[in-house]
RNA sequence: GCCCGAGUGGUGAAAUGGUAGACACGAGGGACUUAAAAUCCCUUGACCCUAAAGGUUGUGCAGGUUCAAGUCCUGUCUCGGGCACCA
């Protein structure tokens, strides 16, 4: 019985359908399995060694996942399952990045809650993530607009305001550690990081102090406080933004104006680690452009400060930041930025009006203004001058908008021999130009910022060279207590404040105007609810609409929320550590999952977030490890960049009626006359202000070209002709359309009106068409306007060939016609753009899947080129992956079933197996995804051609490929019997012996020129082998009877005769 | 203007200083088929030439180093990205 059950089994599952490689239904078995078993569970203890990747975590749009986004998802998935075959314990996890503007402008418009739409859209990420089979462990995902998780957000911020930087322990203290200071020592001997205008003061100083001066003294140390400041407001959102939100003058996002605008904002002491995020840069493994774009954000920069007395005002100086003191005998004027505090006092009063009416004016230009004006040369004289240090020369003083005030002091000293900017501006207001160096050329053209050469005019460091002139002259300040060396940085401190919902609180309120922390154990702090998202009547932000939202502090009394929310970069910064302890409730992350995580091993992102996300996630680090909190200073090791997917748009021709009046000339009229007897013919017939497409100079026929619907335009045509006396045939563009592929037919109802006597000829006919779409390759024939070009749907065009039954079924080419190529096919052009819905090139990733399978899927991504390097998507290329895939399945099943059999494999077969190992292998440590499939693509072929159909060969190769295509593999592993999951396999190991082979095909060059290939024994060299070389009639041939000068032979690499 | 990065067939691309174009797509030809699809086989950088063979040339351009350069060096052009009155 049991025979007859297997036998009919057998015979019921054994036909084509079961045996051919069907993706979708092993995919939603396993999908299914995976996570019912929890096959993707990380546990944080065990001896196995860890390996941390990570993803950056996106921000859930309401557009879904595009084929662009999962490229980076995928290749981290790979090296995920790679690195566990290989006996990691691997944390791979995943979540979203849940607060953000979209959400907040979608609630403005709708009334719908943030959290509710956001929760929605992630529902859908998680759908379209899953089907793509990534080995996350989605029980630790988080999310940053969850109060569980942004309730350490808050915590960490209270950390910042509780912390003040140590010049001397280089690192950040508690404040309680600087208030101890004061009340000792007062603020002399304390090294920390503070305001520019910090004042000093005693020990009793500080003790006299009220409790509110005392604060307000603090905020100037604390890492995070806030501070009335010129900031970049946007009042199309609402909003403050930071710099690094800002492309070219408008909002990053939106597009939206930006202004200066002087408001209380919360800002970060980023400053403070400027030097230690530069420096940490040298040790991470990180692509150099990302680098390079830190160090120029932070843009350190050595030189000198020095003061310039003002004339007339012994007690007052001009400080200035140079980094180049040696060309300070070229100082012929001085410039301050428009801001600067001295200059209402040291304009003289003549030139009061015009100074004035300079600031307003300077004040007035936005960002964008000033941009788009370049180097125009503005500014006012104050009528003050200063006086050089060195040598007691007055220069006059400007104020000008090109020096900056947030930069250095706000002033320059302005040396026009040498600076391209001081030149223009000495030029513009007829100031002098001395020049300091012997090799200055052509100043009365530019200026010339060499170093080269010996001083000249410049007093003390006359004739000395540029090295030995800098220390001259910064000593000589030094011991005047005149400047001193300085270091300079274009980095600002950031922003922290935006007038928006959907953000973290801030955790502080307000007592008598100044911010104090809420109590650690009334975080989080929630979100209130409000009844609109925008900001109130009186111009707060909208959480200043919440009923009731006050805080009862210590003290019992009530007191005012801050207001404002945390910018979007708050909760990325530290979200990495979340993952490694998501839920717990006590800490932001156990010590335990530190000290075994400890930090990210690699880092997958888009290059967007160079200084944004990446430096602030690092400043937060560098904080978190000063505390203690966390064990390295920098949070990511190995970081790479994923290159964007960008679209590839396909476009149609649709025939304009242009095209109609030529196409009845090329191909009707001019055949038709050159066939039958020739009649003389004007093309354009032209009597009372009337163009008439044909006209016929022996016969009274016109013909008019035009499209039915422009009824009024046939009407007026046929009055001219009637005027004229001439008999008119109307062709439509609709009947056109139909016999577009049958010339002849127009030309019969051409030679009709030609020979008949009716003054009028129109079709009756109703038109199938309302539209004709033209192949491109035939579009050439015509001028370029005789067609619109049009975007169509990615998705309805297959090698760049429109697939006609799928179009017809679009509202688009309802009724349309197409004039197909001469292959009976009709092509499209294409190009390279960004993805987006308005090209119609988006193409989704579900819609691959449910075709090819999401393992056909995963691998063409990798596939199609390098993971770093922006390309298009083409769906085209797919189908050889696909064709790989089942040439692969075919290896183990044939129409009869499995056909995998224990034979020993012999050693062509390992040697192809071991091969693959070596190289997949290498491929994924050096991270080169494209080219493992390649070797998959060649073993697989190989193999194929060999007939092999081996256990001991195609086990190992079915956990080769299981990184790549994880639903294939889990299928054909349990099919060897396995019980466990493919997932916790073993990484075979190449086995160099199997790579042996006992001949090898050389290369030989003569000259460097290769002339052919010779076979010989591995391991043949020296005389030996020379001879037999020299034996070959293709090098005797080519030789020329010429002496050898030199035998060259690189081991299993090539010979190279030198003659 | 400054700083990065990249230029290789019709296309995506490959190549520790060692046969340039692997692996694919597309295209062309053929087999199977009543036909189509699917599948399989062959050809495919350009040019010259042949019966077979063979040769010339070729990685943006111009030089250089080397026995040997897509790869290293110098200069230059083009494209992409970042920064931009940063003193």
């Amino acid at each position: 019985m049991r025979w007859l059950r297997d036998y009919f089994h057998l015979c019921t599952t054994s036909n084509r359908r079961f045996m051919e490689y069907q993706p979708r239904s092993i995919e939603r078995k396993w999908l299914k399995w995976w996570q019912e078993t929890g096959t993707y569970r990380v546990s944080s203890q065990g001896k196995k060694p860890k390996y941390y990747i990570l993803d950056m975590f996106p921000y859930p749009s309401g557009a879904g996942l595009h084929v662009g986004h999962p490229l980076g998802y995928i290749a981290s998935d790979i090296v995920a399952r790679f690195k566990r075959l290989q006996g990691f314990n691997v944390l791979h996890p995943m979540g979203y990045d849940s607060f953000g503007l979209p959400a907040e402008q979608y609630a403005i418009q709708t009334g719908v809650h943030p959290a509710e739409s956001t929760e929605r859209n992630i529902n859908r990420y998680r759908e379209q993530l899953e089907n793509l089979a990534l080995s996350f462990d989605w029980s630790r995902e988080v999310r940053t607009s969850d109060p569980g998780y942004y309730k350490w957000t808050q915590w960490i911020f209270m950390q910042l305001f509780s912390h003040y930087y140590d010049l001397e322990a280089q690192k950040a203290l508690p404040i309680a550690k600087l208030v101890q200071h004061f009340e000792h020592y007062g603020s002399s001997e304390i090294r920390a990081v503070c305001n520019e205008d910090t004042p000093s003061f005693s020990a009793s100083e500080w003790k006299a102090m009220t409790e509110e001066e005392q604060q307000t003294l603090l905020m100037c140390y604390r890492l995070t406080y806030p501070e009335e400041s010129y900031v970049n407001w946007c009042p199309g959102l609402g909003s403050v933004l930071s710099n690094d939100e800002i492309k070219d003058g408008v909002s990053e996002r939106g597009g939206f104006p930006v202004e200066r605008k002087l408001m209380k904002q919360w800002t970060m002491r980023i400053t403070a680690y400027a030097d230690r995020l530069l420096d940490g840069l040298d040790h991470l493994d990180w692509p150099d452009s990302i680098k390079e774009q830190q160090r120029n954000w932070i843009g350190r920069s050595h030189g000198t400060s020095v003061r310039f007395g003002v004339e007339g005002h012994p007690e007052d100086y001009i400080e200035v930041f140079t980094t180049r003191v040696d060309t300070i005998f070229g100082v012929t004027f001085m410039v301050l930025a428009p801001e600067h505090e001295l200059v209402s006092k040291i304009t003289t009063n003549s030139q009061r009006d015009e100074v004035a009416s300079y600031i307003k004016w300077a004040g007035s230009r936005t960002d964008v203004e000033r941009m788009a004006e370049g180097k125009k040369v503005s500014g006012a004289f104050t009528g003050a001058h200063a006086i050089n240090p060195f040598n007691g020369a007055l220069v006059p003083i400007y104020i000008a908008d090109y020096v900056l005030a947030g930069y250095g002091t706000g002033a320059v000293m302005a040396v026009p021999c040498g600076d391209e900017r001081d030149w223009n501006f000495a030029q513009h207001f007829k100031l002098p130009i001395i020049p300091i160096l012997d090799t200055q050329r052509d100043l009365d053209k530019s200026a010339d910022a060499t170093k080269e050469g010996r001083y000249i005019n410049s007093g003390m460091i006359d004739g000395m060279v540029y090295e030995a002139a800098v220390p001259t002259l910064v000593g000589w300040l030094e011991e005047r207590g005149l400047g001193a060396g300085k270091v300079q940085y274009k980095l600002r401190n950031a922003i922290f404040s935006r007038q928006r919902y959907w953000g973290e609180p801030v955790p502080v309120y307000w007592k008598n105007g100044l911010p104090y922390l809420i109590e650690e154990c009334d975080l989080p702090l929630e979100l209130p609810a409000v009844d609109q998202y925008l900001p109130t009547e009186t111009g707060e932000p909208p959480l200043g609409r919440a009923q009731g939202w006050r805080y009862t502090a210590p003290d019992g009394q009530q007191y005012d929320y801050e207001l404002n929310t945390m910018p979007g970069w708050a909760g990325s910064s530290w979200y990495f550590y979340r993952y490694m302890d998501p839920s717990n409730s006590s800490e932001f992350c156990g010590k335990e999952a530190l000290d075994y995580w400890k930090q990210v091993d690699f880092y997958i992102g888009g290059a967007e977030h160079a200084v944004g996300h990446l430096l602030y996630s690092r400043f937060w680090n560098h904080f978190l490890y000063d505390l203690g909190k966390v064990p390295e200073q920098e949070f990511a090791k190995k970081l790479v960049n994923q290159g964007m997917i960008q679209g590839r748009s396909n476009f149609i021709f649709r025939a304009k009626e242009r095209f109609f009046e030529e196409y009845v000339w090329l191909k009707v009229l001019k055949p038709f006359f050159e066939e039958e007897q020739p009649i003389n013919m004007e093309k354009l017939g032209h009597e009372e202000g009337m163009h008439y497409d044909f006209a016929f100079a022996s016969n009274d026929l016109v013909i008019e070209v035009t499209s039915r619907r422009q009824e009024e335009k046939i009407e007026r045509v046929l009055k001219s002709a009637a005027a004229d006396g001439k008999r008119l045939l109307v062709l439509t563009n609709e009947e056109l359309a139909d016999y577009i592929n049958d010339p002849s037919a127009t030309a019969g109802k051409i030679r009709r009106a030609l020979l008949g006597r009716e003054p009028y000829y129109m079709t009756e006919e109703e038109p199938k068409s309302n539209a004709l779409y033209v192949s491109c390759h035939l579009t050439s024939k015509y001028t370029p306007d005789a067609f619109s070009r049009l975007h169509v749907d990615v998705n309805i065009v297959e090698n760049d060939v429109l697939d006609l039954s799928k179009a017809a079924g679009l509202p688009m080419f309802e009724r349309a016609s197409f004039k197909l190529d001469a292959d009976g096919k009709f092509h499209c052009t294409s190009e390279v753009e960004k993805m987006s819905k308005s090209k119609f090139n988006v193409v989704n990733p579900d819609d691959v899947i449910e075709r090819y399978g999401a393992d056909c899927y995963r691998m063409y991504e990798m596939f199609i080129g390098p993971i770093e390097v922006a390309k298009p998507w083409n769906t085209n290329g797919i189908s050889g992956v696909a064709g790989f895939l089942r040439k692969f399945w075919d290896l183990f099943f044939n129409e009869q079933g499995w056909r995998v059999v224990d034979e020993v494999p012999d050693k062509e077969e390992l040697r192809h197996l071991h091969y693959a190992i070596k190289k997949v292998t290498e491929d994924i440590e050096r991270f080169s995804l494209n080219t493992c499939i390649s070797h998959f693509m060649i073993m697989t072929n190989e193999l194929r051609a060999l007939k092999c159909h081996k256990r001991a060969i195609l086990e190992p190769a079915v956990v080769l490929i299981a990184p790549f295509a994880p639903h294939l593999a889990e299928e054909l592993w349990r099919h060897f019997g396995h019980t466990e999951t493919v997932c916790d396999a073993v990484w075979p190991i190449c086995q160099e012996e199997y790579l042996q082979r006992e001949v090898v095909v050389l290369p030989v060059q003569i000259n460097g020129k290769h002339r052919g290939n010779i076979e010989v024994a591995v391991g043949l060299e020296g005389a030996e082998l020379e001879k037999l070389v020299m034996e070959q009639e293709f090098v005797q041939r080519n030789l020329g009877g010429a002496s050898v000068k030199k035998f060259i032979f690189v081991q299993n690499r090539i010979i190279n005769i030198v003659i």
